[in-house]
DNA sequence: AATCTTACCAACCGCTTTAAA
DNA sequence: GTTTAAAGCGGTTGGTAAGAT
């Protein structure tokens, strides 16, 4: 069978984006909205993939987005959501109001590795993090990684070369196991809400009632942090 | 000042999921 | 129930700015 193309690749343009391309698309979505991105492109007179036009808005033009840096808040929520989910973007940038999953994905795959283990076990273990690995979210020469590396090493630990452990005491076997049992008075069938895993009480950030176990409904997902709010 | 290396980010590609016919 | 198109997602690549040599 095969599928089609999404497009005409033919006749689209490809690579980045120009001003007045940018210009075309917001000028469309605010006076028609978000609707067939597959007919958008002709509607709006872009020589675009709908795809290309979906992404673009998504990830750079979308009027709601925040733009710079992550905060320290933001930081300990991604790696917290990432602990859980693993490399569902697009799961973890919906709870981060403002951020789009290719952002984090970025962010994780450069900053994630080393950053990530330390506050991970901050987060995590407490009493076992190790102050000193702090210093590894500011790579110096010797311990940097390459573009590669980075892009590699998001599943590892990374770093430490052969025979010499940069912090030969610290764990950093962040596997994360199942989730915690839950009371003895929750019933196993019904869906445990991912907030209450990362240890929050209903109400708490997750506007789902339930199962916090305590609670009576068997919703299960829970709505976007308002602005400012975080887990 | 020129060149090389590293880090970051925007965008593309291909696969999966969902919804409509 | 099956097929097909569209949307969504995650992995990967390429361009480029910034820093180092």
């Amino acid at each position: 069978m095969g599928r089609s193309p999404c497009c005409e690749k033919a006749h689209t343009n490809k690579g980045a984006w120009t001003k007045e391309e940018d210009e075309r698309l917001v000028a469309y979505i605010r006076a028609h909205g978000e609707g067939c991105w597959r007919s958008l492109p002709k509607a709006a007179g872009l020589l675009r993939c709908g795809k290309s036009c979906r992404l673009r808005w998504m990830n750079y033009l979308r009027p709601d987005l925040k733009r710079g840096n992550f905060t320290d808040d933001e930081d300990e929520v991604i790696i917290r959501l990432h602990a859980i989910l693993g490399n569902k973007w697009s799961l973890i940038a919906g709870q981060l109001p403002g951020r789009t999953d290719n952002e984090i994905k970025n962010y994780w795959n450069t900053h994630g590795s080393a950053a990530a283990a330390h506050r991970a076990a901050a987060l995590l273990h407490p009493a076992t993090a190790v102050p000193a690995l702090a210093s590894a979210a500011k790579p110096s020469p010797a311990a940097s990684s390459s573009d590669d590396g980075a892009r590699s090493s998001s599943s590892t630990s990374g770093g430490a070369s052969a025979g010499e452990p940069r912090c030969p005491d610290l764990n950093l076997d962040l596997s994360v196991g199942p989730p915690p049992p839950p009371p003895a008075d929750t019933p196993t069938s019904r869906p445990v809400c991912l907030c209450y895993r990362l240890g929050l009480r209903a109400g708490e950030a997750c506007g789902c009632q339930a199962d916090h176990p305590s609670g009576t409904q068997g919703l299960r997902y829970f709505r976007p942090l308002e602005q400012g709010q975080f887990i």
